[in-house]
Order: structure tokens, then sequence, then C-alpha cells
DNA sequence: CTTACCTCCTGCCCGC
DNA sequence: TGCGGGCAGGAGGTAA
């Protein structure tokens, strides 16, 4: 599933691949994948445009396309293929984007739960319907202590489950959110309303340095790129928490415990992570 | 306003 | 072997 730093690896990748490419035609083989406008619209659309900047927002690729904006997100299994027209693709390929060049770009989504939205451009990225629910990236220097403690000192809301809502932060998922509580030696069960500024301080400070180490392991990726393995931005991460259940904590020896925190499966230790 | 639950999808794992 | 059931999971939507 690729959150904050799978999505920064793939927008860096294509943008390495792909530079200022034109879109010389579109196919969408899966309409629901086209969350705005309709399918044929998208593809009347898309066609002609060239793509002059790569950029992310949380999990978001956004493509500057001049007077428009092409904004994709991968949700759990999305990929990016960028192929010759002969190379033969399977049925979990739902668009194909025609490149000047020759080239295809092909998106692969195995559980069709990503979602592209072509938008006339705005100035401010933040107003595009799709991002109606989505905060502040996690890097946007707008996120400091004062403004969580502000936000959110009153709230009776897990840790985890107000890492893993965008609408604060936009970028973190199940995988980072376990890794964070972990950082923070916290349960992930903390209320967020017994955290201190302090705390939000510490959070913020774990929250980039993970996210950030996770985007130096994915640089390993961009460079052994090759268009067969597609690009999805999975990397290996030595993870300490997510995905452990029954393993030893790699601090303590515990044995890591699965619980069910906001409706995601959670890793945690029980003898590192308190609650408070 | 907040939380709980449903929806979208498919692959995979389980039990029979 | 093969089938059905259950589950996972980001984010939007709706009901409570």
């Amino acid at each position: 599933m690729p959150e904050l730093p799978e999505v920064e690896t793939v927008v860096r990748t294509l943008e390495h691949q792909l530079d200022r490419v034109m879109i010389t035609g579109c196919e969408v083989f899966w309409n629901n994948i086209i969350g705005y406008p309709d399918a044929a619209t998208f593809c009347r659309d898309i066609v002609g445009k060239t793509i002059q900047g790569y950029y992310r927002h949380g999990k978001y690729m956004r493509f500057d396309l001049g007077d428009m904006e092409w904004i994709c997100h991968m949700r759990m299994e999305g990929k990016f293929y960028v192929q010759q027209p002969q190379e033969p693709y399977d049925k979990h390929v739902h668009v194909i984007l025609q490149l000047s060049d020759g080239r295809q770009l092909r998106y692969h989504d195995t559980r069709k739960f990503g979602k592209m939205y072509l938008y006339e451009k705005r100035a401010d990225v933040s107003s595009y319907p799709c991002f109606k629910n989505i905060g502040y990236d996690a890097f946007d220097e707008r996120i400091t202590a004062e403004w969580m403690y502000h936000t959110l000192h009153k709230k009776k809301t897990a840790l985890k489950a107000v890492l893993l809502d965008q609408r604060y932060i936009a970028g973190i998922g199940n995988i980072y959110a376990d890794e964070i509580c972990f950082a923070m030696h916290m349960h992930p069960e903390t209320m967020i309303n017994h955290l201190r500024k302090k705390d939000f301080e510490e959070l913020i400070y774990h929250i980039r340095r993970i996210l950030n180490g996770a985007i130096r392991a994915g640089g390993t990726t961009i460079r052994s790129y090759t268009s067969q393995l597609g690009v999805d931005g999975r990397f290996q991460l030595k993870l300490k928490v997510h995905a452990k259940k029954g393993e030893a904590c790699p601090v303590c020896g515990t044995t890591i415990k699965k619980i069910v925190v906001a409706t995601r499966g959670t890793c945690f230790c029980p003898t590192c992570q308190r609650r408070r």
C-alpha cells in the first residue's frame, strides 16, 4: 500500500523516466478508476497535454499539464508501468496513456481502488475537490507542535487514528502509523488529548524522520528501476513492529501483539509502548 | 460534530 | 480438488 514515501518514489521515478512528455492517446478500461470527470471527458481532455511538473500531496500524485492538473491516488495496489506498446499487459491494467516518444504509461491496479482526477488548474492546490478532506502534507511547515496541540488537545481519539486521519496530516498509512507509535514509545490507543505540546514536537520529529528514512530507502528503487518491474515505490525497509505479530520486539524482546485500532490491524510492543 | 459502519474490489487463506 | 466464506484495506459516503 503506497504511503507518502512510496508515492514520492513513484513521482520522482516517473519524472526521471518521462520528464516533459506529451500524452497523445488515452484508453480507460475500468471507468470507476476515473473519479472526475467521466472517463470519456478525461480521455478527451488529457490528450494533447504535456507533463510539465511532477508533485506529491500526501499520498496523491499531481501532474502539472499546463492549463490542467492530473491527480492520481494509487490506494493499496496501484502501480505505473512505462512500457513499449508491443509489450503484453494483463487484465489489471485499467488505464493506458500513449506518449509522444512511442512508449506507454500504464496504470495497473489489482483491486481497482485507485482514483484519477483531471481538473482545470487552480492556484490553490487544496481547493481541488479531491482534496476536500485532505489536510497539510506531512512535511508542510504549517504542521507545528503549536498547531497540532491547538487542533487535537481536546479530542478523545486514539493516537493511531489521528495519524491515519488524512484531514490532519496527509501521507501516513497503516505501516508508518505503527512505526511512528513505536518510535514514540506510545500505545497506539493512547488518547491524543493526553499528549502535551512537547509530545507533539516529538511526534512531528518522528513522523518526518521515519518518512524521510523511507524516502531515502526508496531512492534505491529509482536507481535500480526497470520498466518491467513497474513503479509502485515499494522497497526493502526494515520495519520494527508493523506486520511483526508474534516476533520479538527489536528493543526488548517482548512478543509483538496485534490488535485492531481505527478498524486497522495494528502491531505494537506491549512493553515498549505504554498507554497514557 | 463525532463516531460507527458500509462501499468499492480482488487475491488469498481457511475449513470442509 | 474445489468451493464458499471471511478478511484486508484508503477514503468517501451515509446513518446514528
